[in-house]
DNA sequence: TCTCTCGTGTGACTGTTATCACCATTCTTG
DNA sequence: CAAGAATGGTGATAACAGTCACACGAGAGA
């Protein structure tokens, strides 16, 4: 696990410090990481592979909120973390997830000792934040046939490659649909020429 | 203004800094405080009064995002400050309303001070993303109906008042609805003897 | 007082999404 | 290989929300 190239902006002061307290932990894929309603005692940092945040409610729907992906940090985990509070939300690995966990009372320290550190907390927030209000955006304004567009450019975009391996039955989960629906409007996609349909996979044309 | 009894957990000296540095600013009902887009330099801090902050879409439709009443913070403008970004929401004066304003350079140099500053903006950026949280939970998993019913839960109790002064087409502004909509879901609900409607305003029976 | 505007009530219709039912195909596993 | 599970296609129907059209009454201003 190389700290240095995933964070190339950080002193090595804060490296090592990060190394030397840090727990490292591997997730299989669909492993739950966090539930709602747990009480969290460490920042989790993704080291490579993805890991899936999304809320869940009391009919067993469930919603996507954002992936977080290598280099990347929970910002709720921070969030909780610096106040001890309790998660409320899940997050769960998509794929293996290499995760290293900060404990809390390192926190304090590293955010009034190193300015790297705190500047990426601080942009931790703001880049989730604002992933918050693109979601409330989608579901507020826009239709199932564009959240889908949106849903599916975002994943390519993400795990850089053009052909998403998803089911329909998943996408439906992550946007709170029902298959039904998302099959209907992948048909209606693959009709217009935007994606080409295969067995547990979406090619998506980028135009 | 007395910045004592709105933060009583601020050290003097912190108090004092704010006051020398802080610039008073006073908005009339609807005007509009911060525009998608805008670069914001400084962080806005509500004395009395209520904001609301609400996002907008190219086809004239918004939705409430949250309310920030006394004593609060924008998170919005703190992140945005920190990093001297552009804002992507728009935040409007839903009464007259009373806000100090911190010039960027000094939300570096308080967070570094005063424990309690940092405290407080960590505060912010928690209870502000639980909320987006809650907003997408609410968009996501519940109908017109029920959304309706949370809203004026949540208005009630943060004006402090049983009874709304709200007229429909204001809700379903918040709500990205129209007006018929609301109109009839708060006729079932006055059948039900959830509400009493009056001309420009709505009494909530808690029960 | 007479308008005119604003807020509200309501019926008819439409579009979108969810749900149900059922089938075909592919893949997995014993 | 056979059975069953997983995946996807599709029609029928229902529920919900948005839109259009119009009517009514309260209150403001000329």
């Amino acid at each position: 696990m190389d700290l240095k190239k995933i964070f190339p902006q950080f002193e090595p002061e804060l490296i090592s410090i990060i190394e030397e307290n840090a727990i490292e932990k591997t997730f299989q894929t669909d492993e739950v990481i966090m539930r709602t309603g747990q009480y969290i005692k460490s920042t989790v940092i993704v080291v490579n592979g993805r890991i899936k945040i999304y809320r869940e409610n009391d009919e067993g729907g469930e919603f996507l909120v954002y992936y977080i992906g290598a280099g990347e940090a929970c910002a709720v985990s921070m969030i909780c973390a610096l106040q001890s509070q309790a998660s409320e939300i899940m997050a769960q690995a998509v794929e293996e997830t290499d995760v290293i966990m900060l404990p809390i009372q390192l926190m304090d320290e590293l955010m009034s000792k190193f300015k790297s550190w705190s500047q990426y907390v601080i942009q931790t927030y703001r880049r989730r934040f604002d992933e918050l209000l693109v979601v409330i955006d989608n579901i507020a304004f826009l239709n199932m046939d564009e959240r889908l567009e949106f849903y599916l450019k975002r994943h390519a975009k993400e795990t850089g490659k053009p052909t998403l391996e998803l089911t329909h039955q998943q996408i439906a989960n992550d946007l709170n649909s029902s298959r039904e629906v998302i099959s209907r409007l992948l048909k209606k996609m693959e009709q217009m020429g935007k994606v080409k349909l295969h067995r547990n996979a979406i090619e998506l044309f980028t135009d």
